[in-house]
DNA sequence: GTCTATATAAGGATAGAC
DNA sequence: GTCTATCCTTATATAGAC
C-alpha cells in the first residue's frame, strides 16, 4: 500500500502534463492533486526532472517494444492498421512530450539524443513495413519516393495528435487514434496497387465507423 | 533614431525566441542582448506578453497576405513551388510559435482562436491550389482523398521545420526551406497525371541542387 | 527615453518533526 | 513515509532619478 505513492506520482504527473502542458505543472500542483504534501513528493523524487526523466523512460520502453519489428515480417493491411493504432495510442499517452518539445529538450538536454534515436527507429520501422508491402506486390516505389514516404509517415505519426487537437476545440481527453490511422491510410493509398488500394480504402472507411 | 528601440526589441525577441524557445527567453535576456536596461524595455512594452502578441500579429499579417489566393487562379507547378517556398520561409521566421505550442497557447490564450483560424486558412489555400491543378487536368482526386491530402499538406507545412530540426543536429540558423518544398512535392506527386508528375519530379530534384 | 534599484510572486527544493 | 515550515533562486514588473 505504501509503495504505491511513487507510482501515483508518476501517473498523476503524466495526466497533468498531458492535460495542461509539462511547463505549467508545478510540483505543488502534483502533490495537491494527489492530496499529499510537497515534501512527500520530494521524498520519492529528488527533482521534477527525475519525474520527467522516468516518464520519458517509459515512453522509450514502450516505443522500443512497439518498434521491434522483424525485418522479414509479412504484414497484411489489417495488421498494419492494428500496428498504427497501437502506435498512435502510445504517442497519445505521452503527448506532452511533443506539445512543448523545444522547451522540454532544452530543459532536459539529456533526453535529446534518445529522442532522436527513437525518431530514427520509427522511420526504420516504416521502411521495414513498406518493404514488406513491396515484397507482397502491394506497393511499388522508386527509392526517392520511398524515402520521402517514410519520412512523411514518421512526421505524421509524431505530430498528428498535436495537429488534430489544435484543429478541434477542447475535448482532448480520451481522444481515440482512429483519425490518425485513417490519415496514414490515405497517405499510403496512392502508392498501392489497385486491388490493395481498394482494400485499404474499405478498411479506412470501416475505421471511422 | 530614438523610435527604433521598439523595433529592435521586437526583432531581438524574435531572434531569441526562435533560437532558444520563447519560454526560456526572459525580459532581462532580451534587454541584455540589446545592451539596454530592463526598465527601458518595459517603457516600450507593458509586458512580455505584449511582445509575443505583437510578433504573433506580424505572423498573422504575413500569413493572411500569403494565403490571399484568388479562388480562380491557374497556378503552374513552378509557381506552386515558389508559393511553398514563401510559405516555408514565413513559417520558419516565426518557428518559435510551433516549437512550444501548447505552452504558448495556454500562457497567451487570446491567440488560440486566431491560431486556429490561420490553420483553417492554410487548408483552404491548399484546397484552392488543388482545385486549380484539377481544372488544368494535372490531378484527379475523389473527395475523401482530396480532404485527406489538404489536411496532410497543412500538417506538413506547419510541423516540417520542427520535425526537420529535430532530425538534424544543431545548425538551425538560416536553414533554407528547400527540403520542405521537396517533401511537399513528393506528397503531391502520386496524385498527379504522369506528365505532371514527371515535371514535378524534375522540379524537386532541381530544388535540392 | 533611458537608467538603477527594488518590490513582488512563483516555483524548485531542503530541514527537521512526527 | 509523510507532514509543515522555510530557504533560495529566478522572472516579471514598477518607482523614481536623470
Amino acid at each position: 500500500m505504501k509503495v504505491k505513492t511513487r507510482e501515483r506520482i508518476l501517473s498523476t504527473s503524466l495526466g497533468l502534463f498531458n492535460e495542461i502542458g509539462e511547463p505549467n505543472v508545478t510540483t505543488l500542483l502534483i502533490s495537491d492533486e494527489m492530496d499529499i504534501s510537497p515534501g512527500n513528493l520530494y521524498y520519492h523524487f529528488r527533482s521534477k526532472s527525475d519525474i520527467v526523466g522516468e516518464l520519458f523512460g517509459q515512453y522509450k520502453a514502450d516505443m522500443d517494444d512497439l518498434l521491434a519489428i522483424p525485418p522479414d515480417v509479412d504484414v497484411g493491411l489489417d495488421q498494419l492498421g492494428f500496428f498504427l493504432h497501437l502506435l498512435f495510442e502510445t504517442l497519445e499517452r505521452y503527448r506532452f512530450l511533443y506539445h512543448d518539445l523545444v522547451n522540454i529538450l532544452t530543459r532536459y538536454p539529456d533526453l535529446k539524443a534518445s529522442f532522436r534515436k527513437i525518431l530514427k527507429r520509427k522511420e526504420k520501422g516504416f521502411r521495414i513495413l513498406c518493404d514488406s508491402l513491396s515484397r507482397q506486390h502491394h506497393m511499388s516505389l522508386d527509392q526517392p519516393s520511398l524515402d520521402a514516404l517514410c519520412e512523411q509517415l514518421t512526421l505524421t505519426v509524431c505530430y498528428w495528435e498535436s495537429f488534430d487537437s489544435l484543429k478541434e476545440l477542447g475535448n482532448r481527453n480520451g481522444m481515440d487514434p482512429a483519425r490518425g490511422v485513417y490519415q496514414v491510410f490515405y497517405l499510403l493509398m496512392p502508392h498501392l496497387t489497385v486491388s490493395a488500394a481498394g482494400e485499404l480504402r474499405l478498411l479506412a472507411e470501416d475505421y471511422l465507423r
